[in-house]
DNA sequence: ACAATAGTGTCTATTAGACAATATGTA
DNA sequence: TACATATTGTCTAATAGACACTATTGT
């Protein structure tokens, strides 16, 4: 390792070419829910080191960009995905030996897309797939780097930013029926919700606060099934808390 | 800088010696409520840039230690603050031209010392002293860099936090009465609350979940009124959603 | 008819919020 | 005594959870 200069201390005014550096990278946990699943978008790397390992797209941040720009850039560079309904900085990881070849600190980035949009993502990269997290969760898939760790906090942030935000939102389409909204906190918590409480409280308050029926239905899934209706997001989602909250 | 080996891009695998290189620093917002009020530690500056202003401790991160780690050990080498009840990662900051010197991403943590403690920090660093969280809010106090960023996002956070976590404990000692405990939300929130609905929520469940009595009371304050009863913290707080929520 | 999905109604235990009243100390 | 803080009790409206029941489609 070659560190160079000794002083680093930011009090006593410090020489400014005397501190070690440090490549900085993003690296973007984009989730989706399919098949009642949650999934993460990753990449199987072409270069060394682990070549040929899945990872999570990403890529170096530039001076002139902020890290949130460079996040959706290389979110589009190597998935395709424009503009992610839900762009947010989860953290930042730079425990030494990371990276096995340089000192590298990484800023990790959750984004979601929805269900519909889901199939498109990833189809341009030849080497984009989705996984279910239940599969890192069981090591039954290994990540290049500290990946696996970063779509663990990722998971569990998206958990409790369900319950506190209006995360949700980013998991569907602008049309959608409250049996799609239910599967997206049944799959994020691993957890089974009540239909009947499920949209009581969903249509609470002055009734289109969350959700605003269009008068739209869905057609019958094969198999049988009364057709659901559609329904749009209302406006109370950023000023109030939100109505569904975590079983324990 | 020797950058060796090929990129950490995975996909189209750019030059790998030609990444740009940041120095990556940390900065502690240290809080603490002091006479009903949230209060925030800052150092001011013996250096350019700034020279003279008040800025957050901190400094540069080494290659062999972890983020949370050096984090500690600035706090430690410019406050004296020696093992904080909780020290956790806010978040990175890494805007184009945030230093005017070089490229420079900081990765922001949150700590908070009991009340007792407060007094004793920053005594061995003459430059350092509490101020109040407001007169940076109002802006009636300007910080050095995107600083003042960093401090609103913290109080937002620990708005957040304090309903969400177990983050009170760590503005209290270990033995404190219930108005102590009060003021700590009142403080963060700016709300004022229910003395009565406050104590009947701490004590509900099996009665020691939340807080537990000591036998033990509280001198009266001078200028009269009854002393309170001494409490330590039940074992509910890691396992359950904590009983105090932030009124709407 | 039957299976499958969507949607409604109702009961109960718990909880949040408001607020009156009592207890125990100092000046 | 007056005043200040701590502590208890009570009432009410809103809410969460369980669960029985009805509605509308495809096969």
């Amino acid at each position: 390792m070659t560190a160079q200069g000794p002083s680093h201390d930011a009090l006593k005014g410090y020489d400014p070419s005397a501190f070690p550096t440090f490549a900085v990278t993003v690296d973007i946990v984009l989730l989706t829910v399919t098949d009642e699943t949650l999934q993460v978008l990753l990449i199987k790397r072409g270069g060394e080191p682990f070549l040929g390992a899945w990872a999570l797209p990403g890529g170096f941040k530039t001076p002139d960009e902020t890290l949130g720009q460079a996040a959706s850039r290389e979110l589009e560079e190597e998935t395709g995905v424009a503009a992610p309904a839900h762009l947010k900085q989860l953290g930042a990881y730079g425990d030494p030996g990371r990276d096995p070849r340089t000192n590298v600190v990484t800023i990790a980035y959750t984004a979601v897309v929805p269900v519909a949009a889901a199939t498109s993502a990833g189809t341009d990269a030849a080497e984009a797939a989705w996984w279910p997290v239940a599969s890192i969760q069981s090591e039954s898939l290994a990540l290049a780097f500290d990946h696996r760790t970063l779509v663990l906090d990722a998971v569990e942030r998206a958990a409790t930013d369900l319950e506190h935000t209006s995360l949700v939102s980013a998991f569907v389409g602008p049309a959608f029926t409250l049996s799609e909204l239910q599967q997206v906190y049944e799959a994020v918590w691993g957890e089974d919700l009540d239909a009947a409480n499920f949209r009581r409280a969903l249509k609470a308050k002055d009734a289109s606060t969350w959700v605003k029926g269009t008068g739209r239905r869905r057609q019958s899934p094969s198999g049988g099934g009364r057709p659901a209706e559609e329904y749009e997001f209302g406006e109370g989602w950023e000023s109030e808390p939100p109505p569904v909250s975590r079983p324990r």
